[in-house]
DNA sequence: GTCAGAATTGCAAACGCTTACAACGTTATA
DNA sequence: TATAACGTTGTAAGCGTTTGCAATTCTGAC
């Protein structure tokens, strides 16, 4: 049964008789064959063990039926639920995933497009809020469609799928000061990324606008994505005062609790914290982490989906999707 | 700059004046060509943009540099650590990763191997561990190498890199009994998987009848790999009267922990818990759960590499590689 | 029985590159 | 100066498909 080098189209045809057009075409699903040559070609077919040379067939059509995922690091969990919810519809279309991480590496990330370029991939989901000039003319230069999940660019031209991060994290803040807690600090990433400084500061200052609590920048905290970072960052938090913390990683927020409660605080009621992305973490803590919740398989989902439209040259309503965040209260908020 | 659709090599041929061969070997490094040449050849692929298509390219040495990576869960951290780790290397030799998740369903798994065959790839990294029959055959029939990171295979024909499962559950147990807790549970995945029934299984009762403690199956459990099932199954777990066990997953595990608790057991006065795959989970808890460290990322790393020596047609001095692994003793273990 | 039009099929040219093999020019050796 | 030997370059045959177009075979209507 195992035939050793596989056959080739050219088998099929010889051992039915007919020409590599017509074995290409029951192949292909395509319509104009004679319902009894179809049978006698997928007989052959079976029997020949005969797999279809995707690489070949790539270079004749010129699709390869294959995206390019390029993505900060597997191992965040953030990350990597978008990846199933890219993966599962790309397989749902019949997509293949070519995975790269880049730790967020502008270099890295714009060899990764080019490679991903020249692997001739039908499209691109681009995750990572860097973003630079750089990466963005090698965006524009791929002739693939590119559409971002779970990331911005500042100027918000690219194809993308995201929540509100203004409205998620102006509602954080509400939240903290209802609870009475009002030296609250903000913990998010580089101000050089969009994400953060567009979005992230904005919402955090709107709401603190709205209950007249003046801005303090010595609330302002940059800190890498993990726990280490979030132990690291908490004793600065402690020493400025505050009273709750809006975080942009869960291990960060892990990190800070766990650290505040080992220098006696009480959670929530001394200090109030909430993450953003909701991971599994969130709730394997006690007390479980308030979130803002992001459904981050829909985003990689939805992403996915807008992907194959742009493939298909099929036109799009929205290019801007913004997917509906919650407010996950759990054990780190009084309400 | 940005040349529209892209230059082939026979642009750049032209351009310089030279025939397809001498571009092809200036850009595979090839030293037949004298410098000058070299210089011009390359002067031409900047100004024209040239990027070599790597489908034709593909095609024509029937080398893809593209391995296929078939894995269970991209948001299982255990599996995504060694993810990273193959990854990592893979770049290291050029080769790019296509990523297939299978929620260990044999269908799937076989179903993406055929289609990782039919793209040609060079070789194939398998996670998993289910391994029936099918499975096998279609791995025996995809002409790539494949090797089995983090898995086991009834037979052990496979190359296959892991750590010593039977040793590692064994000083498991052993640490607990030294900690005077004698009725251990154990949870695994279905014992119709080699590495519960062959494995875990067997380290587990070596330890106990090094102990003269008699082997009840009542504390033998299967259970899913997430939090939701270790809640559940620690209920029968309480129920069947455990001071201790043995997790072979950080969820699982900690849903135990939390359910224990809850239900009024000190961790780790009254009741042990010993987890498998030291991820991230491991520290962010308190108390920190004791678990057998696995050098994950390393498992992944150590059978890319040794993919490319396969692909490579090298000789493999130990094709079945067990890394050193160790126990973690922190918190949900006396000692 | 004819014939137009539809339904099937085959032909052959791509797709963009690699790689024997052949051919050339050049240098070193005798 | 002739010649072997080498270094450099070109020629052309694939690699396994897809696909536009032409050729052939069927149909059914007349």
């Amino acid at each position: 049964m195992q035939k050793k080098s596989s056959a080739t189209i050219y088998d099929v045809a010889n051992r039915v008789g007919v020409s590599l057009a017509t074995v290409s075409r029951v192949v292909n699903g395509n319509s104009n064959v004679r319902e009894s040559t179809k049978r006698k070609v997928l007989d052959a077919i079976e029997e020949l063990g005969y797999h279809p040379n995707a690489v070949a067939r790539g270079l004749a059509s010129k699709k390869t039926t294959t995206i390019g995922v390029v993505m900060p690091d597997v191992t965040d969990m953030y990350y990597s639920e978008l990846a199933r919810g890219i993966d599962d519809v790309a397989n749902m279309y019949h997509y293949d995933v070519l995975l790269t991480n880049t730790d967020e590496d502008p270099v890295r990330e714009t060899m990764a497009v080019n490679n991903l370029a020249s692997k001739q991939v039908d499209g691109i989901i681009f995750m990572g809020n860097e973003l630079d000039r750089e990466v963005l003319n090698t965006i524009a230069g791929a002739d693939a469609p590119v559409v971002l999940a779970g990331s911005i660019d500042a100027e918000g031209q690219l194809p993308s799928v995201n929540v509100d991060y203004v409205k998620a994290v102006e509602e954080a803040v509400d939240t903290m000061v209802k609870n009475k807690h009002k030296r609250i600090a903000l913990v998010t990433g580089p101000m050089t990324h969009a994400i953060n400084k567009l979005h992230r500061l904005v919402g955090y200052q709107t709401a603190l606008e709205k209950a007249d609590i003046v801005f303090d920048d010595k609330l302002l905290f940059v800190a890498h994505q993990d726990y280490a970072a979030g132990l690291q960052i908490a004793e600065k938090i402690l020493a400025a005062e505050a009273d709750g913390v809006i975080a942009y990683d869960d291990e960060v927020a892990l990190g800070i609790m766990n650290y505040m409660r080992e220098h006696g605080k009480r959670i929530p009621e001394d200090f109030e914290i909430i993450t953003s992305n909701d991971t599994k973490f969130t709730i394997v803590t006690r007390p479980e982490l308030t979130s803002i919740g992001q459904p981050k398989y829909d985003i990689g989902a939805v992403a996915m989906r807008m992907l194959t439209k742009l493939m298909n040259n099929e036109i799009i309503d929205d290019t801007q999707v913004k997917l509906p965040h919650t407010l996950e209260r759990r054990g780190t908020t009084i309400n």
